[in-house]
DNA sequence: CTGAAAGCGCTTACAG
DNA sequence: CTGAAAGCGCTTACAG
């Protein structure tokens, strides 16, 4: 199990160990000759570089850190993460890139884990995702100097990257497809009110729901878990004027939601629209199929690697526009109710 | 933003950088006081060890990883996998180790990044899920010398740890659960028949309805896709003899099928009773909610990490046994419909 | 108990 | 184009 070295590979190649570096990373420093040679040494020995010593002296650790500020059992139950990270690792990988992924439950224990990948240099860059409008990570990250990316809006000076998606323009068309429909009583089921985008789509709703003169926005804030979905819309489905149609902010909630009108009466899509937050495999699960906004979440993790990759490559932060995510219209929607 | 080496510390101390390493190291071979003395200068000035420097002396990576080998789609809709990481977790921060994660399509793209983690030295170890009956990933792991264990039935010669849970007992109960209610026609929707706990499962269904002498066992396979849940849904609930009670191996495919039943009219649980596999959030989202085989998801990743990091730690492998799966009854089983 | 030194496996100026 | 050497920041025998 003796690991193959440069050194080995400079031996039976007849040179020293620094024209075996260079020939193996392609640099200039040897002629195409003995290039060749030696490539041809290390393939047939297996030789693979130590990341260890790499990292010591190329100072790179050839991984990047995600770090997730999520109660376990919010993350299982949405489909988003997975989808994103396969999407990361797709551009990654091809990079030979590491993916370091840690699980906590907030933004407290996230800075901690930062500050020791960071320290102990495990990580070359960081990608950020539910980026609260206030975000205790943005100010460590820019004192430790990491180089890392936002899922989501560009923020501050530019020294970080950004990828993200119009969501206010989604939130738009949505409201925009139930007015053509007819439904006037329009409400919104909304995430965790602390997160950046909960807020732009919400304002991006009442800016539509004004501009329509469908009277006082009516808006729900929830934490995201089903539980607080249902409670959410049984508390609009009780009220005298309750609403025709109901936009939630993810889908689990939407699902949730589905069941508290069943419970109570209310016929979906006849008597209310649903409409869900993201287009995961839960929409098509349920019946009816859940009308939502469809977007690509593994694009949208790629984009978000090839910036990052960018950074740590030297290159300048880029900002990257993810296309606006569609309405997919599915079986939960409908015509507004007669009266 | 210049690092703080051992070299500094030393220097400040007054000791040579051997003293400082083995005081950090809670290692013999410094008096109490100047340990003390290092230690404090060591935090005053916000040391952290360079893991590449450590691993390149100490040849640890301080890293484990897991590869996935799922098709994302199927991967983002399972709730068990962040469960399980999220487990995996819980131990491995405590140990200042690091979780690689790769998520790749099959099995051959998982035995390629196995062999280049292991060659880089990017990790010490692995875990492996989704064990097949004949999994290629086994081999190479035996070849490569890799410490690994499985999150599944123990194999081979011992050399490798395994964190399991008895399915077999699990299925039992649960058709012991449903004859007690009355059922005689029960059917299967079984997982990947390639994997090793849907043949456990298949095997221990079999078993039981055989013991309970309820006639040939009617099993269909799938690939764990709620459309494969839902074809093989439709074509046992289209026999005449249709079964009174259906176990999915799965909870994605138990929902699937609420569906359609609903769709050919099968009342849930009335004339039909639905067992999810795993209980995750998902069963309690749908109406009615599922009865379903709960288990600590979590406890299962964090002893599997337990076992492995014994494993790296030099200390022998181990098999560790779960507690078996409960039965969790909700409204989606009831008495077998009359006559 | 302590110090000086070699070594882990690379990369990278610096001379020839 | 090529070689010899220093250095990355630790750990660990090996002498004193």
């Amino acid at each position: 199990m003796k690991r193959v070295t440069i050194g080995e590979i400079a031996e039976r190649a007849g040179v020293s160990t620094g024209a075996v570096s260079y020939a193996l990373n392609g640099r200039p420093g040897v002629s195409e000759e003995t290039r060749r040679r030696i490539l041809e040494i290390a393939d047939r020995l297996g030789w693979r570089p130590s990341l260890a010593a790499r990292s010591l002296s190329g100072s790179r650790a050839h991984s990047v850190g995600l770090v997730l500020a999520r109660p376990a059992d919010t993350l299982g139950v949405e489909p988003f993460f997975m989808r994103f990270i396969s999407g990361l690792e797709r551009e990654l990988s091809g990079q030979r890139t590491g993916l370091l992924l840690q699980v906590v439950a907030d933004h407290a224990a996230a800075v901690e884990a930062i500050r020791l990948w960071w320290a102990e240099r495990r990580v070359d860059g960081l990608v950020l995702t539910d980026l609260y409008a206030q975000d205790a990570r943005l100010p460590v990250v820019a004192e430790l100097g990491v180089p890392a990316v936002l899922a989501g809006r560009p923020r501050g000076d530019g020294a970080l990257g950004a990828v993200w998606a119009d969501d206010a323009a989604a939130v738009d068309s949505s409201v925009d497809y139930l007015v053509a429909l007819g439904h006037r009583r329009i409400a919104r089921v909304a995430g965790l009110p602390a997160l950046d985008h909960t807020q732009v789509r919400v304002a991006a709703f009442r800016a539509a729901v004004l501009r329509h003169g469908l009277g006082e926005p009516r808006v729900v804030e929830t934490d995201y878990t089903p539980e607080e979905g249902a409670r959410a819309t049984r508390a609009l489905l009780s009220r005298p004027d309750r609403p025709t149609a109901i936009l939630y902010d993810n889908d689990v909630m939407a699902v949730a939601a589905l069941n508290v009108a069943q419970e109570m009466g209310v016929a979906v899509p006849g008597e209310l629209s649903v409409l869900a937050g993201d287009d995961s495999q839960l929409c098509v699960l349920v019946r009816p199929a859940l009308t939502a906004l469809s977007w690509d979440i593994q694009a949208y993790g790629l984009h978000t690697a090839r910036v990052l990759l960018e950074m740590v490559d030297g290159r300048p932060a880029r900002s990257h526009q993810e296309r606006t995510p569609v309405l997919t219209v599915r079986g939960s929607t409908a015509a507004a109710p007669a009266g």
